[in-house]
DNA sequence: CTTGCACTTCAAGTCGACTTGAAGTCAAGT
DNA sequence: ACTTGACTTCAAGTCGACTTGAAGTGCAAG
């Protein structure tokens, strides 16, 4: 039974879409952009083995940290952990960095738009708010 | 000198784009998505008052804030002073919500990103961390 | 008169992460 | 045999805010 040991419990697209919470169409583009690895067909459709749900699960893991579709392609393509996790660290400090820097200018833009709120300018292109603002 | 009443000191696109440090395209583009009137021609060529400088620092300002051209449309749209203010309220609120909702998310990154840069897990689908975050 | 630049219009391209549509195939159930 | 539903491929569409390209026009200086 060499089928046995290779496609043992092997799932459908289906399956694997429902269990992780995306839409086949996901899964089909993925393979395309080199996520996955091409899936062995059955009867020409494709079939998965559990470690995919896994990968999967991290792709969404890592986007939920803000990573690009291609940053994650890179983490998955590094075959050794060693490697691997120095990419990752490298990675998790750029984000770091840019989130740090995307909260500051979201504070920023909570100040302005707070004082903007309840400015008593007649028009808004009259506005002190406004003209303090846009000389920076 | 009749013109001289209707386009004194009037503006090419060119010098317009400079002015505020957008590019020409971008102006015409405006134009077309109804964030600036139809301008002026002379001699097919576009022809600016002073006034529309104000109008692209405004559209620039609110984009700064986080609005998209079709809020901006609709603020600039609106004729009275009364309801726009009350529409920019609206705006601003919905906005300082969103925003907020922004950092909360960010910083929960920020903590399971600091938490992952030092993991010690020998794969990264083996991480407990990864385990731990997946399944909220 | 010609060069050259800034301008014109309109259509199409860009980016990322998918989705949608059309046309066809496979396998299970009735 | 037929239907149903899940699957296949490939191309094209989506969103937002523009940019780019091609082909042509207006006008001032040399």
């Amino acid at each position: 039974m060499a089928t046995a040991i290779v496609d043992g419990a092997a799932l459908t697209i289906g399956e694997v879409a429902r269990t992780v919470g995306l839409r086949t169409s996901a899964i089909r583009y993925y393979e395309d952009a080199g996520l996955l690895p091409r899936a062995a067909r059955v009867g020409g459709k494709r079939r998965y083995q559990r470690d995919t749900i896994d990968r999967l699960l991290l792709v969404r893991f890592s986007q939920r940290l803000g990573f690009s579709l291609s940053d994650i392609r890179r983490i998955l393509a590094d075959p050794t952990g060693r490697r691997r996790k120095q990419l990752w660290r490298q990675l998790v400090d750029a984000k770091l960095g840019e989130i740090d820097g995307l909260i500051t200018s979201a504070r920023r833009v909570q100040r302005v738009l707070r004082e903007s709120r309840d400015c008593d300018c007649v028009t808004l292109s009259s506005c002190r708010l406004l003209q303090q603002e846009l000389s920076r």
